[in-house]
DNA sequence: TCCGAGAAGT
DNA sequence: GCTGCCACCC
DNA sequence: GGGTGGCAGCACTTCTCGGA
């Protein structure tokens, strides 16, 4: 092996929006496991990103990956559709992942999504340029199964805003921007590779609170995609005293509401609310304010 | 059998 | 994952 | 002083395990 294991991987830079000009590469982040899948003489490995052995979870992307040279190693993230929801399933993913048991027949199918290639045959790729990793990459993955796919990439800046707010509901997290001549450097110092989360103010329908009336702990919220969510973190006293008198005059029913796992006070009338959605792994509802004058 | 703490992922 | 705090360095 | 890095703490979910 010209790479030891178990790998350091690159954390991206938060970044606030996708950068311009020439020289980036751009791909899509999903809702998944950050993992390394190392082809050794003994096998194929996958490690976490705290390094912990997951191969036993994830049979199926190691089988994918049977047929590359010992001594390659991609970087990518497990993934697994919910062909049913429409997106990507991180709780099912999750579910795979954490449990001590292989996955049984039933187990949905996790994919990894490749984006990077650290090590081919006798060959330490991580000094290269990405310009050089990425082709390497394309190959690789075309001699693999289907279970080991190539990240949806682009050059173009404006390419990947769209993807982002196009494919948000399929579980796209944001955009992962690389430079294309940097190598392959962990704890990198200047931001080679950046990340822009798509996150986004928007109006939901208040349909009612938790907690005390006068005082709000949450609010709950019918979010533009049909899911409901209650907002975090807890209110702070402010903002908490403000929700509490916007709906003081339209308390309507106590709800035990087992899907939320909460109790919570309908409104007779719903109200809007202006929440910053964080599209993850669940859906991170934040309240920002109540839209009294609607 | 159930519940809570701990571990692990984001 | 996020945020806040502290140490470090140019 | 400002940018960066490291670290701890928090939020939230799922699974495991041990004790009541």
């Amino acid at each position: 092996m010209a790479v030891r294991l178990p790998v350091d991987l690159v954390r991206p830079k938060p970044a606030e929006g996708v950068p311009e000009g020439p020289g980036w590469h751009h791909s899509v982040k999903l809702d998944g496991w950050r993992v390394a899948l190392a082809v050794t003489e003994d096998g194929v490995r996958i490690h976490s990103r705290s390094k912990r052995d997951v191969t036993r979870q994830f049979p199926e992307a190691a089988d994918a990956a049977r047929e590359l040279g010992a001594g390659t190693v991609l970087d990518g993230e497990l993934v697994v559709w919910n062909e049913r929801l429409g997106r990507f399933d991180f709780e099912a993913l999750q579910s795979r992942g954490l449990a001590r048991t292989a996955p049984g027949p039933a187990a949905p199918v996790a994919v990894l999504i490749a984006f990077d290639v650290l090590a081919a045959p006798y060959t330490d790729l991580r000094p290269e340029p990405l310009s050089a990793r990425w082709p390497r990459l394309r190959s690789i993955v075309e001699q693999a199964g289907p279970e080991i796919q190539s990240v949806l990439a682009t050059d173009d800046a404006a390419q990947a805003r769209e993807w982002m707010l196009r494919m948000r509901p399929q579980g796209v997290e944001g955009i992962v921007s690389k430079r294309w001549d940097a190598p392959y450097r962990p704890g990198e110092r200047r931001a080679a590779w950046r990340k822009v989360r798509s996150a986004d103010t928007l109006d939901a329908r208040l349909v009612g609170v938790t907690g005390p009336e006068r005082r709000p702990w949450g609010a709950v919220v019918d979010l533009p995609d049909g899911r409901r969510a209650v907002t975090t973190p807890r209110l702070p006293p402010v903002a908490a005293a403000r929700l509490g008198g916007a709906v003081a005059d339209r308390l309507g029913e106590q709800i035990e509401d087992a899907g939320l796992d909460v109790t919570w006070r309908a409104l007779t009338e719903p109200l809007t609310a202006e929440v910053r959605v964080r599209t993850g792994r669940v859906p991170l509802v934040r309240y920002v304010r109540v839209r009294t004058e609607v």
